[in-house]
DNA sequence: GTGCCATCGGAACGCCACGTGCTCTAGTCT
DNA sequence: AGACTAGAGCACGTGGCGTTCCGATGGCAC
């Protein structure tokens, strides 16, 4: 992926470009991707409109259309897409540092350009089932076992208290994070991820 | 309060009555409140339009734009005008009891017809950080306060370590609830509510 | 190379809600 | 009674949505 030529504001020129080179298939999905991306970055979620994202993409709405049925569904494509690494798993042999890490993980996240996507789709996400139901399972789901996959390498190194292995305490900490992400402006100051790792976590996980 | 008469579908006939009794004041913000209310119950947060909270009111668009700029605002006043009993604090005389009521009173709040509009209202809240403000303090700061007492009451008599009687702590129950609230659709299982309590919230603050 | 055809880009369209004028009228105050 | 405020209805301009049409193009079979 190339790198993004312009994220300061959005571009909204249209040229005409039913002569030039054509893309099609993948390469057309990278353009459009990557062009959501930077209109995210440059007008954030709320303002991002397709006919712009068509035109920075240099592609056509109908072309949009043809693929996602709404803004949410481009929106929650664009940002799987480029979320390989954000899944990094920390293994630091000390639980609360692994914890941390996966904190510091989520809130790079969410203070990056994605998190501009991310708050967008939340919104949307409230008032959407279906489009919950997709969230739960891309973005939610894997946050939670995350932590849990930390937690049972903690109870195996006796760091952990065997009846903490739970969902419900597991998601506790991205739960928190996000709720602060939604309430509050990013970005998220470190000493909120250290709070939570301190004051609620550990204490609730320790032997 | 009248009781409503219409809960469900919109209504959006309009009838003039220009030559018909005249509210204002008082009265007019009560009809439009009871109508807004109303169409959130009818047709939720995402589908609800001024034009129709108008004529449902016997208002029109004008009115509704004095007095709030934005459907947002409008909501946010209507729902924080219904619940003054929300906020009963429950005093048991057991920390366990004490919480879990605090939880089942804003569940109950959020499975009824105001939950519609909490929902509709974060999602603007997202988007808005003025409008985040004003939903900062009026909803989610008196949750808190609430459950700070509750754990000071917890404290005084024993139940509770003094060392968590923190914001960061107190916010736990409400945040895991709102994000529940959320990420799930209502009603909210009470079994949640029992899961949060006695796996995350009162490990945290037992002695 | 040549023809075919799915797909592309652009433009125009109808639609709907927004938010704002404007006019007329009902209530209120002096 | 007269003046003034504020409400009701209506019409309008605006802007984004999602669709549809048309001409163009690139890949593919032959």
């Amino acid at each position: 992926m190339s790198v993004v030529s312009e994220t300061c504001e959005s571009v909204n020129v249209a040229i005409d470009h039913r002569k030039g080179p054509r893309r099609r298939g993948d390469a057309l999905y990278a353009a459009i991707f990557e062009a959501t991306l930077a209109e995210l970055t440059a007008v954030g979620y709320a303002e991002l409109k397709m006919e712009h994202v068509a035109n920075r993409a240099r592609a056509s709405k109908g072309s949009l259309y043809r693929r996602w049925s709404s803004r949410a569904e481009l929106v929650a494509d664009a940002v799987h897409h480029t979320l390989p690494g954000c899944c990094a798993k920390p293994d630091t042999g000390c639980t609360r540092e692994d914890i941390l890490g996966c904190l510091r993980g989520f809130a790079n996240l969410l203070n990056g350009p994605s998190g501009e996507a991310v708050r967008g789709l939340m919104a949307e996400t409230i008032r959407d089932a279906d489009l919950m139901e997709v969230v739960r399972t891309r973005f939610i789901e894997p946050g939670v076992n995350l932590f849990l996959d930390v937690l049972r390498r903690g109870a195996a190194r006796g760091e952990v208290r065997a009846t903490a292995l739970t969902t419900r305490i597991a998601s506790v900490g991205p739960d928190l994070l996000r709720q602060y992400f939604l309430v509050h402006r990013s970005p998220i100051p470190d000493q909120v991820l250290i709070e939570i790792v301190d004051e609620v976590i550990m204490p609730l996980v320790r032997l």
